[in-house]
RNA sequence: GGGGGAAUUCCCGAGCGGCCAAAGGGGGCAGACUGUAAAUCUGUUGUCAGUGACUUCGGUGGUCCGAAUCCACCUUCCCCCA
């Protein structure tokens, strides 16, 4: 293409603050399209319990990156890179303004700074090995082996948090690309300029009932039934989409160790978590422009972006 | 009506005379995250000044140098016999 760089609306924020809406809201403004920067909407049949837009809430909005997967796939950052640079390509190509929503801040965190990852090449049989070593012998001492082979990971890496540690010396086994080595190639050349604006919820109390509210309604809307028929296609022996909150928390209820109740209740707990801890990975990014999560964001959101679009 | 058991810090739950502001878990709060992240992990959590003091273990009163831990009574709850 032309050396003029592509231009993107980025929307981050945590569950339930209302990015959906605001994306579909802002790419109706800005004659965009809209890329889905979540780990767990690339799933089909994956629907109510990651709040994924029907068609109805779409209005006619084409939409990226989501329903690309089955459940019994694995997805990762770097898939996700790939797929959502050539999205990004394909829509400025087509003369249209790519607009990324979503929540995974580490994904999108990747992708705008425009750092490579290679697809994932783990060894599960490998992988496995380490976590017996490291319950045999104990955390440290598979962390003391990482030490051997990548200091610099090791200084960086608690030594309980045992799945970052394999992860470090499959890397550093594989060779040169431990994080040693990362650091040296850390400034990336960006992929393309991008606007990031953060829905800011407006305070913990309201994210938090915002949360629980939505969970009822997914309820209502037959998340039961979802993950019922998930469960029956293999859920929890996938790789990736096991891990998707509103899903797991319902083995229990399932298989007659819970009451609904209490799993429902649990879900708004990890959901409330999760919320939290995405707030604090938002809190240390760059250049995030802050949206308050309130009536008319969309028009504010709006007028940032379009004086934004019209500048070099 | 008779017999037995229990009440612990936000919650669950250990403690059964000093080493107890009280294990552990949960939650809350804060945080890490350039290797797969809706995952994983860390710190903190009575109060106040901060190497110390003060108020806590249902209530009241005892025993003791010393009590969450022992005794008495009271309150509430649970279970069993009736």
């Amino acid at each position: 293409m032309i050396d003029m760089k592509n231009k993107v609306i980025v929307i981050l924020g945590p569950t339930a603050s209302g990015k959906t809406g605001l994306g579909i809201r802002l790419a109706k403004a800005l004659n965009g399209e809209i890329i889905s920067g979540d780990s767990m909407q690339v799933y089909k049949g994956m629907d109510i319990g990651t709040a994924k837009p029907d068609t109805a809430e779409r209005e006619g909005i084409p939409h990226h990156l989501i329903d690309i997967l089955d459940i019994s796939e694995k997805f990762s950052v770097a898939s996700f890179c790939d797929l959502a640079a050539k999205a990004v390509e394909d829509i400025c190509s087509r003369g249209k303004t790519p607009v990324i929503v979503g929540g995974t801040g580490m994904y999108i965190e990747t992708l705008v700074s425009g750092r490579l990852y290679e697809t994932e090449t783990a060894d599960e049989e490998k992988r496995r090995e380490y976590q017996r070593f490291a319950q045999e012998n104990g955390a440290l001492a598979l962390h003391a082996r990482l030490a051997e082979l990548d200091p610099v990971s090791a200084e960086k890496i608690h030594p309980n948090n045992i799945k970052r540690v394999i992860r470090a010396i499959e890397m550093a086994e594989m060779g040169g690309s431990a994080k040693s080595v990362l650091e040296e190639n850390s400034v990336a050349r960006k992929p393309f300029e991008s606007l990031m604006l953060y829905l800011t919820p407006a305070d913990r109390e309201t994210m938090y009932s915002r949360i629980n509210k939505r969970v009822d309604i997914m309820m209502e809307m037959g998340l039961l039934d979802e993950v019922k028929r998930l469960d029956g296609m293999g859920l929890r022996e996938t790789p990736t989409a096991s891990q998707a909150i509103g899903y797991k928390e319902f083995f229990p209820f399932i298989d007659g160790n819970a009451s609904l109740e209490e799993c429902v209740e649990k879900l708004k707990q990890h959901t409330r978590n999760y919320a939290k801890r995405q707030t604090t990975y938002f809190g240390h990014m760059a250049d995030l422009v802050p949206v308050c999560a309130s009536e008319n964001s969309g028009e504010t959101a709006k007028r940032i972006c379009e004086q934004w679009l019209k500048t070099l």
